[in-house]
DNA sequence: CTGAAAGCGCTAACAC
DNA sequence: GTGTTAGCGCTTTCAG
């Protein structure tokens, strides 16, 4: 019968079917406030009948917005960006707005035309990108803005971190509180800033306070694994692991050569992943409030959206997680 | 000096810098062939001048097609999503597309719209939608179209699903040829289809071949914990929980309760979470290829996009991990 | 090979 | 209140 219905209806359909202007049939989809009753039951009708819903391409087009914000991303498989795009998404669902995604896959040369095509066709960006070249940030934040940066700071540009360096002291004060005056660091990547972030705190702490030794290592469980002989004969009380992944794989190693965790020695990670409450023994971490991140993301792109403002640079404390692979220094 | 400038140039403006119509800035922005050099070189240089780029909104609709497709999914902290998000973000990104996405926080009654919604914007959509009931999702196939689904199949719609019964079988195979013949299942989520599916390949299997036992218990690792005294008083030799997360605390209670792994009992769990591997011991699984699924979304996508094509209803048989969780039974 | 002009589907002044 | 009309920025026949 009907064939050629099925192309999707549009305005100009629903108005002659509904016997109004497209104007009227827009005023009704969009809830404006005053279309009589009459019609804007027929147009109602004329719409259900003909599976009509606005095209939101075209809608964009003319309101020069599109209701949707991009998220940049290095890697979908590492958690912290796994759990900031899902506050980011429900925080800006919540709000009526889409989420687009753009994963580089460490591919940081490809990051730039990433994010430019991305902004291109939304309203804004929530970027997280590490390691891309300041100079070319700077050069890049016009084009992008409204953005919101994740993990990294630039003058003028709102942005959300993670204060390392207090969760550092938050581990070093809880250690410290225990007895322990040996720890060794398992360092991660030399190249990342988290690493250093994490090791200039440490070095500005030890001052006297402790002994503070630093044993290269990694990100990976793989890493932490592979270091437990030398953090066994490290003479150290306790090990602060770059990450939980390094500190679960320390915990295995120390397991299988016979060190007791946290009664010989203790062992800290740093971010919480989702698996640090069930290693043996519980890790006792520095949590990185990652959905937070993402909220907040939304809150200040939104705001951004919405009028002018002051750009933001905020620095979320880590919180301190007591679990079972601490104790007490017997030494 | 050119303070207006900044209102991002549209292709009007650099047309008239390059003194050339907009019909041939669209084609030299689009590479299309034939443009005299002499002019291709004047437009470019506009552009760059300009920091022009096409508005993609504005693309889209005269194209009538977006270059996008959608992910709709009830939980984006469930790992299962995370790595079909990761591979379909990869694949599609490689031939060009951009992901929205979109999550319905579990909201069964969220997704119809928020498909819709989605589904406006883009080409096509890929859909996770566990307990939508059948009902609706038929309705909702015509206006959703190109579509897939993920885990759940539907007559005419392209789909993407685990073999479970394949994996429990692996499974099991597994264990018997280790001398296994008394088994106990620590069930999941009773509503769950997939506990469903992957009962009823037990039972169908247990017939004569060995001793089944079940155990009412959960998805989540304080679930397996939780039984570790009921499994080990079972009298069973093998224990297959639901998923890893429950397998693992399983392993962690029997570890609590003195129950050697696998010298007394042997553990399997399901999925091949990415921690898996890490666990005290090791854990035998059905590994399910998540990240396939997501490469495989977009190739069925990726068709429907470019022609015609017959609907194809695929099941991914799990792999077997075989890991240190599992030997041969003593009893 | 290039330009003029129509159109993608919707919104928002502006009139009536 | 409702319709007319002019865009939003781009692509694409169709002439020349």
């Amino acid at each position: 019968m009907d064939e050629q219905v099925r192309a999707t209806a549009n305005i100009r359909r629903v108005a002659e079917a509904a016997g109004v202007s497209r104007a009227t049939v827009s005023r009704v989809m969009n809830g404006h406030a005053t279309v009589a009753p009459e019609l804007a039951e027929r147009v109602l009708t004329a719409a259900r009948a003909l599976d009509y819903a606005p095209s939101q391409v075209a809608r964009s087009l003319a309101l020069g917005r599109t209701a949707t914000i991009a998220l940049i991303v290095p890697d979908l498989s590492n958690p912290m960006f796994q759990d900031v795009l899902r506050g980011l998404s429900l925080a800006a669902g919540a709000d009526g707005h889409r989420l687009l995604i753009a994963e580089s896959n460490e591919q940081v040369e490809d990051e730039e035309v990433l994010a430019l095509e991305a902004r291109r066709r939304c309203d804004g960006v929530v970027l997280a990108s590490p390691r891309l070249p300041t100079a070319d940030l700077e050069r890049l934040v016009p084009q992008l803005a409204p953005l919101v940066l994740i993990n990294r700071t630039l003058a003028g540009v709102p942005s959300l971190s993670v204060d390392y360096a207090a969760g550092i002291q938050d581990l070093v004060a809880h250690l410290l509180s225990l007895g322990h005056r040996r720890i060794v660091y398992l360092a991660g990547p030399p190249a990342s800033t988290s690493n250093s972030e994490r090791l200039d705190a440490l070095v500005r702490l030890s001052n006297n306070a402790f002994a503070l030794t630093q044993i290269a290592c990694g990100a990976t469980f793989e890493n932490g694994h592979a270091v437990a002989g030398e953090v066994a004969g490290s003479g150290a009380t306790a090990v602060i692991a770059y990450n939980d992944m390094v500190a679960f794989g320390a915990l295995s190693g120390l397991h299988e050569l016979g060190v007791d965790v946290p009664g010989q020695i203790s062992v800290t990670g740093f971010d919480d992943i989702p698996f640090a409450r069930f290693t043996t023994p519980p890790l006792t971490t520095a949590a990185v409030p990652r959905n937070t991140l993402g909220k907040q993301a939304w809150h200040q792109l939104h705001t951004q959206l919405t009028g002018p403002t002051a750009p933001e640079a905020v620095a979320f404390r880590p919180r301190l997680l007591v679990r079972g692979s601490t104790g007490r220094s017997t030494s």
